[in-house]
DNA sequence: TTTTTGGTTTGACCAAAATCAATGACGACC
DNA sequence: GGTCGTCATTGATTTTGGTCAAACCAAAAA
């Protein structure tokens, strides 16, 4: 298991200055805590590393630090990146066998991982920690559905403009009437989240800045210069009837 | 609201001959019973009622009979089928101020709907019902992000072949090596559900039937006649690396 | 039964995105 | 600071699926 290594090349000491830290955002009852924390897994793992968690077993995973893909294989390689997570997130990893799910570092990262049968079991006993759970599930179905019809319904520059409003919302750094981002990820990583080649992406961002919407330096940095037009491009109405 | 005006013209007392029994596969505790009784709503819809609950808030509902599908609205009259429902499935609907979401009957059908947020509540108190709706969730969403990978990443043959493979193992009739499917959806649910234009999924049948993998007669029927070549079409293969 | 209606199939054509192929640039490492 | 490898961009071409339009068929209505 990668993870192990990783942890060797960046000791858990450094890690997680307080074990505790992590496992309470989680808000749960300090009677739970002690119970979480014998349950938790800790990882460390490399920009880079895939198989950063064992997901032997169905797994509730925490993002304490950095950022992480979670992706889908099918058949002839393809893969589908099933979304993006950094600080704070947490992430249900179905077992291995079931669906070929893995998650992947993007950046150095710190995760704490827990068996899901168990920490559900757990859930059971404290109200705020399973309220917490389910809205998370609810949320995570509510953007899987989301990205469902983007991937059905939307164009390549809808697709593009989606993900670069939700990208600013989620790591984004507010600046003039837009943001600033790092992205992490790469074109390939971008292309395989919303179902388009890297080419493609690599046009659509072009286009945009060509329209003086976005700004990009480097490979990772781009600055939303207008997020009402961004927005417009991204096709966001519903319109209830 | 659309539903009291059909529960009228197929009255309550037809539709629920036993108000348990519905709540019942629910498989909650006795004492449950009771209170998820006085949360339940009881609809009954035509055949191609649209709106068939109310979703100012959040909705549990539960498909006691007949088959429903789940819609969401985007910009310029595109329409995504997130989800084709019977029998026994049960749905999370969310309010429809968050997202335009929207439960439509394909055929004349009986739901009970319970308010999500008092539905949760209830199913604190109760372990059974709580580890169901648990678990209904964490399928959905598998079910989504299957769903996510075929849109992102699969071809119109292999959604198409995908959408039947699923049919036939949630409403198909065993047949030879195959399966028979009545499908209540149209061509257009069928195409607004996998991303492509009714004539595609037209096209696609019509190669199906010429590779002697299915044959159709009616609308609605569709015979399985090798589910393992179909299977094959439908890119099936989650190979753990 | 005949008619009507609306969903379905088929064909011709078109457009959007994928593929193929170079070129260019960023960043890591020497 | 230079070199190399990887990733990103750009362009030419092909492919897939969408659009438009006509014909067809099944189910319901007259």
């Amino acid at each position: 298991m990668h993870a192990k290594q990783s942890a060797a090349a960046l000791p858990n000491s450094i890690i997680f200055p307080g074990a505790k830290a992590p496992v309470a955002s989680l808000g749960a009852e300090e009677a739970t805590h002690l119970r979480l924390q014998a349950l938790a897994r800790y990882a460390g793992a490399r920009s880079r590393d895939s198989r950063v968690i064992d997901n032997s077993v169905s797994q509730v995973v925490l993002v304490v630090e950095g950022a992480v893909k979670l992706i889908a294989s099918a058949a002839a390689g393809r893969t589908q990146v099933m979304g993006f997570y950094f600080k704070d997130d947490f992430i249900y990893v179905p077992a291995r066998d079931t669906h070929a799910y893995n998650l992947c570092a993007l950046t150095d990262c710190e995760l704490v991982a827990f068996p899901a049968t168990e920490f559900i079991r757990l859930a059971q006993s404290d109200k705020t920690l399973n309220n917490n759970f389910l809205s998370h599930l609810l949320r995570a179905l509510g953007r899987c559905r989301e990205k469902s019809l983007a991937l059905g319904q939307k164009t390549a520059r809808e697709r593009v403009a989606t993900f670069l409003v939700s990208m600013a919302e989620r790591i984004g750094a507010p600046f003039s009437n837009g943001a600033v981002l790092d992205l992490p990820m790469s074109r390939r990583d971008i292309g395989d989240n919303i179902g388009l080649t890297i080419e493609t992406v690599s046009r659509q961002m072009t286009e945009l800045r060509n329209a003086g919407i976005v700004s990009t330096s480097g490979r990772s940095q781009v600055k939303i210069l207008d997020l009402a037009a961004l927005k417009q491009e991204a096709g966001h109405l519903p319109v209830p009837t």
